[in-house]
DNA sequence: GTAAACGTTGACGCCTGTGTCAAGGTCAAG
DNA sequence: CTTGACCTTGACACAGGCGTCAACGTTTAC
């Protein structure tokens, strides 16, 4: 297919197929005019590249996932890369709540000495 | 004094002093030679703004309490403005603290399906 | 044949605070 | 007078994913 039907059919923008692409996650062959031509199961690809960077992911963290999948495993889950890079994030997620609970208790904290009739629940 | 001393003083590079002021959060008088001369104030005011910063403000956000200094108060957080932008930075950390907690439940279910040995402090 | 719809690559813009380089003026010390 | 430290403005670069426009080739339908 080409790049039109698999930008409708994944809801996602030609702009952002040929980004992704361009960062070698996605490959298409090409047609005599030019034309990249998709195959089926790229349908897939792109959707776990979408829900990947829907859940916080970079898209270079998305690489294992992709691999994963053209190696022909059902998810793209499935690899010891994957399972790294899911247990990366869950620490860098874990760190970035923590930086944001500190802010916020120094706001509050701040906010408490500034006006201290405000109440802030915490 | 002028703007390397400054610097020095508050432990902000001249490019971040001069970028304050071309966004009109800090102010200069000029010498003959064009040289920016700051007050003593303007030491405070400058940490007040590298405070604010560093707990996650934008600089736009730092504007009502660098209003509020000028204006004679002894901190930035005095007047009702800079309330109010406490309150509101207050709902963005806990918007933001929401969706980390959110993706994070998400990455943990993933992993935990992906890799159902993997344990998850949760 | 021609217009409309779709494809191609390339490049700028965004957002935010700051590093960094350029080309030049100023001033104190030797 | 020269060196060097300090000042000036201006402008490019970055990070990241994508919108969007340009200029141009292809396919499709009439």
């Amino acid at each position: 297919m080409r790049i039109g039907e698999l930008a409708e059919r994944t809801g996602v923008s030609t702009r952002s197929l040929r980004y992704y692409e361009q960062h070698g996650l996605l490959r298409a062959r090409r047609g005599s005019n030019g034309y990249r031509d998709y195959a089926e199961d790229d349908v897939r690809l792109v959707s776990e590249i979408r829900a990947l960077l829907q859940i916080g992911f970079t898209l270079e963290e998305t690489r294992p996932f992709v691999d994963c999948l053209r190696r022909g495993n059902s998810t793209g889950g499935s690899c010891a890369e994957s399972v790294e890079v899911y247990e990366r994030k869950l620490t860098e997620i874990d760190q970035e709540i923590r930086v944001l609970l500190a802010r916020r208790a120094e706001v509050a904290a701040q906010l408490a000495q500034s006006c201290p009739g405000c109440f802030v629940r915490g």
